[in-house]
DNA sequence: CGGATTGGCG
């Protein structure tokens, strides 16, 4: 209804300056913007409203802004930067904020820049910018932000706790979780206890015994088991390989949702058993429990663990069956299970087709698959365009695969050019997490 | 008429 007035509105220019229209199109665009079902369709009915010259108001730029952040969209957030900046909106607050969280989410240099440009700031945006240091893994920057910051929320908290555990600090992240509780006025909610849990999620078996000690603190403090912290445990469980652990908490918990489900699904998953997986999708669907976006990550990468291609095409077009955006990690495990079962020219299919830039990630699983199968006239369709977008210091492991597959093939020059590339740039392979490598330099 | 920012997944 929304977009046939849109278009109705493309056909009676002479009515597009009348006030009434004036103002119920203005308002039905940011409702259109927000009921979009893909980042796509947002994008369309926001330059629609450009080019029609209807006024932007905070609200569309908002809603188009939190529907293109999945995209990570370099592009996308420089085009809607420039308007935020024409408009003024940059001393929006919320704008503001929303667009720092996009350039986090694409590029944490320009969202550096952006932070200092920026005329007012809130606590959120503050927050927007520990998580940034903390995505990064400058745990230093991410603690001067927030010793610098005017007021702490309990996102502050989390966020900065959060960031102690991926840095590998346990003991500090350890340490201002207790600060936390000691202090007045901050009680932790779920939030907070799910960033220590999903913190120690990453930790392997470090991770778990800092985990374990939160859940008796869960127990001590009589919080009990609700939903959020019985998921998140589930989840920590899971990650941390203590599968029986996982199962034990789930079974203890009163009422579980798509969460709860879904984090016993890639736990299931991530344990290599595609059978057990697929099994707890069939039971939350019996229970009325309907899958989101995220369980749908676990079922395929099960797939791909197992080397599934036709279930696995089959939960993929299930996305849509059940009203769900795909993201790119749906696609990613579509490459890799494609490319893994050599059908390199379908997953190529797949790369093109889909409505996001292909990432490192993506284009690695490819080029891996290529390598695998010995298929280098398809990975040579892509190098070149894969080596533009790749940095050394970052993306070592698919210079590595590059150089491999030229040298596989025997074109010496390029091989020895890559390895130029990498030799100058004192490539490393990305840096290995072992927890207790962390947990030693950190003592 | 009102509607809103960070937080989860490799």
């Amino acid at each position: 209804m929304l977009i046939s007035a849109s278009l109705h509105l493309k056909l009676k220019p002479s009515a597009k300056y009348s006030i009434c229209y004036f103002i119920k199109h203005l308002n039905s665009q940011a409702l259109a913007i927000k009921n979009a079902s893909s980042p796509n369709e947002a994008l369309q009915l926001f330059s629609q409203m450009h080019r029609q010259s209807v006024p932007l108001d905070s609200f569309s730029m908002l809603f188009t802004l939190k529907s293109c952040t999945h995209l990570q969209n370099l592009t996308v957030v420089h085009h809607l930067h420039s308007h935020i900046f024409k408009l003024g909106f940059i001393s929006h607050v919320y704008v503001a904020t929303s667009l720092l969280h996009a350039y986090v989410i694409t590029s944490f240099e320009l969202a550096c820049k952006l932070f200092d440009e920026l005329p007012d700031r809130n606590t959120v945006t503050w927050n927007t910018m520990i998580k940034g240091y903390s995505k990064c893994g400058n745990v230093s920057k991410a603690f001067d932000v927030f010793v610098q910051m005017p007021l702490r929320n309990v996102a502050s908290w989390s966020a900065m706790i959060a960031a102690y555990l991926n840095g590998g600090c346990l003991d500090r992240g350890l340490a201002l979780f207790r600060e936390m509780v000691r202090s007045e006025g901050l009680k932790p909610e779920q939030m907070t206890i799910g960033s220590v849990l999903s913190g120690c999620s990453h930790l392997g078996s470090v991770g778990l015994l800092m985990g374990k000690s939160v859940h008796g603190f869960i127990i001590k403090n009589g919080w009990g088991l609700n939903v959020e912290v019985g998921t998140v445990l589930v989840d920590m469980y899971a990650k941390c390989g203590l599968l029986k652990y996982a199962f034990l908490v789930f079974e203890l918990m009163k009422e579980r949702n798509v969460m709860s489900w879904t984090a016993l699904i890639c736990g299931s998953a991530q344990h290599g058993d595609s059978k057990e997986t697929l099994l707890l999708f069939e039971m939350m669907q019996q229970t009325g429990v309907k899958p989101n976006e995220m369980t749908f990550t676990g079922i395929l990468s099960a797939c791909v663990h197992t080397g599934l291609v036709d279930e696995g095409r089959k939960y993929f077009n299930m996305i849509e069956e059940f009203g769900l955006e795909r993201r790119i990690q749906h696609y990613g495990c579509m490459v890799d299970l494609l490319g893994k079962a050599g059908l390199l020219e379908e997953a190529y299919k797949v790369i093109r087709t889909m409505e996001f830039e292909p990432n490192v990630v993506i284009w690695g699983s490819f080029l891996a698959a290529c390598k695998e199968h010995k298929q280098f006239e398809m990975a040579e369709r892509v190098i070149e365009q894969v080596l533009r977008m790749v940095k050394p210091e970052n993306d070592g492991g698919v210079f590595t695969l590059i150089c491999d597959l030229y040298a596989l093939n025997e074109k010496w020059d390029n091989a020895e050019r890559v390895r130029k590339i990498m030799l100058n740039q004192n490539v490393r392979k990305a840096r290995g997490s072992s927890a207790m490598a962390l947990l030693r330099t950190d003592l």
